[in-house]
DNA sequence: ACCAACTGTGCACACGTGTGCACAACATGA
DNA sequence: TCATGTTGTGCACACGTGTGCACAGTTGGT
């Protein structure tokens, strides 16, 4: 039950090993009838490459790690297809890992890849610290970061990431564009980096429109419960300190809670609470009503975190790449009442 | 810039790389002294364990392939998740690649696992024919499929499925139950097998209610065109053929085309109208209203299959397995008018 | 004191592939 | 006929790791 082996071919052609590699990888210092003739060989034994073998002796595998929070996360689910799909084109394998949103774990699966002598590596929504991350330097793997959370940008490794505070400005700007002047801001510390580029770019278009820090209520929730009950939670809290007319969330799941809680408190959306989500998921078309989002390219992200790991790879100077991001408005905002 | 071995680690503690490979996997015949020593020697230095040298010499990679319809398809990402923690326990890597619906594709992607030496290879949504199914078996590699199209039971390999009979048994159990009698099935045919199964289970039952075939209309669509808008189109013909008070989809997405269709033509769910997905996707309860349907346990299908590829690669017999799946009634289901 | 048993280490090979170099066979030109 | 060039093939090594076997050194028993 052993595979056949180029030693095999050989053999039984009457020739050497190096011969039928030659022959195989097409190198013209073979005579034509002997290539067709272990041509044929080969595939009359059912010879199949080992890649592994490849690997040791060319000392690259051909293969790229992804490590993901959370593989069953429709945002990244796209992300990586995107991934996938140049990858693919590139002949590279995939390998995916999940972090569990656990910095040491993510770690851990990192080294693995190490490991297995992957060529590169594309890190989703890094948690790592500054302490973990010296250690992924000491790897010297080329390495990307989709959407990083903590990684200073002095680092060795290039950066993928959309705009965030260009989208709290979209945000911002349709809000105020319909009138309104007392609003909030539902975020989530689990994610200091984007949430704070996401506030930011909110806060400070608001400025510009007239609407004093006063107006803005700016809440934050805990780490450790899952989105759509934190979002419910938020609007809860936000409702009966601030009673505002419009919300925009930090992601969508964030303003699917919110939205939840206007349902069942019979406040109706969009005309006495207009909600604003981010990422644009899937979901975000089919809620009741249909939610208006500031949009993340998801699977251009990904491309372009595979196209940037290709080039460094290749030993190309790459740049840091910065996506924007798009307003999609669908049912859940609306003029506040009273402006026409 | 060249990768620290166990030949490095050798030379400087002034033994073979025999004992460094032994100090380091344990081996007792190694003295406690030199065993300290070498382990020391080699943290310094920074020592990562070549896995794919390990792997040629060990004849096994401690990789596994999965072969998947859609990455971004938010129900193979779950199955996905569920295939993942399993293995990671069981200290395997997993490689990801997508077929896109291909059959062709679909076995390309399997060859490269194969060229890779995958120690085994999971299949979701199988679209092999025979005559692919041929080639498979031939490269002698475990492999499992998850909820597969098309394959016989005679086949070499194992299978994990979702009964889809039963399924089909539920949802025509619980809208006989609420009193309708006039209703609809709408399916898909890029699924043959599942398809026939949910349809059949469907309409079996409806006839022990009392339901006659000529009071159940049946619709299937196009291959080529997505399920939202497949359901929104079959939706648009049974209505006008038919007029139910119920339909029955083969799958949630379908089900939401079909809602979509019943809000733009002010057609009142569940009061006018019935609906009833297949699967529990995330947007299920997130629709509006939010769908009843027949949930697949998507991460313990993936569980599952892991679980008996694992089995079968340590050369246990094993068993297909058949999972069962459950009504999830939410607010899409209502009695017809008329009925109390 | 001598033989047997035990203990720790090294030699050499295997896994499957790619490639620099040498070299045999043959053709070409003077 | 001999020097030179061309063409196709094989030898031997490398990649990094694991392990059967041999063997030197030590211990123990009588």
């Amino acid at each position: 039950m052993r595979r056949v082996s180029i030693e095999d071919i050989a053999q039984r052609a009457n020739v050497s090993h190096s011969t039928v590699s030659r022959a195989l990888r097409g190198n013209p210092r073979i005579s034509p009838g002997v290539r067709t003739r272990i041509l044929a060989l080969a595939r009359e034994m059912g010879y199949v490459p080992n890649a592994i073998a490849q690997s040791l002796q060319q000392r690259h595998s051909n293969t790229i790690g992804v490590v993901v929070t959370d593989v069953a996360d429709p945002f990244w689910g796209e992300v990586v297809k995107g991934i996938e799909a140049v990858m693919g084109e590139a002949h590279k394998a995939l390998f995916l890992s999940a972090s569990q949103h656990d910095a040491d774990r993510q770690l851990a699966v990192i080294e693995q890849f190490q490991q297995r002598r992957v060529d590169g590596i594309i890190i989703a929504d890094s948690q790592l610290g500054p302490t973990h991350l010296s250690r992924v330097v000491q790897l010297a793997v080329p390495a990307v970061f989709l959407n990083s959370q903590r990684i200073s940008h002095a680092s060795a490794f290039r950066t993928v990431s959309i705009d965030n505070t260009h989208g709290g400005q979209l945000a911002a700007t349709h809000l105020a564009g319909l009138g309104h002047r007392r609003v909030a801001y539902l975020g989530a510390h689990k994610r200091p980096a984007s949430n704070q580029q996401r506030h930011d770019g909110y806060v400070n278009t608001l400025r510009q429109h007239g609407i004093t820090d006063a107006d803005v209520m700016v809440v934050h929730g805990d780490a450790h419960i899952d989105d759509l009950t934190l979002g419910y939670a938020l609007m809860h809290e936000v409702w009966h300190a601030h009673q505002p007319t419009a919300v925009f969330c930090y992601n969508d799941m964030l303003a699917l809670g919110a939205l939840s809680f206007c349902q069942q408190h019979q406040i109706a959306v969009p005309d006495d609470m207009s909600i604003v989500g981010f990422d644009d998921v899937a979901l975000a078309r089919f809620s009741w009503p249909a939610l208006t989002t500031v949009a993340q390219p998801k699977v251009h992200l990904g491309r372009q975190a595979a196209h940037i790991l290709l080039d460094s790879m290749a030993g190309h100077a790459t740049l840091d790449s910065i996506l924007t991001p798009s307003m999609v408005v669908r049912s859940s905002t609306a003029a506040p009442k009273g402006v026409v």
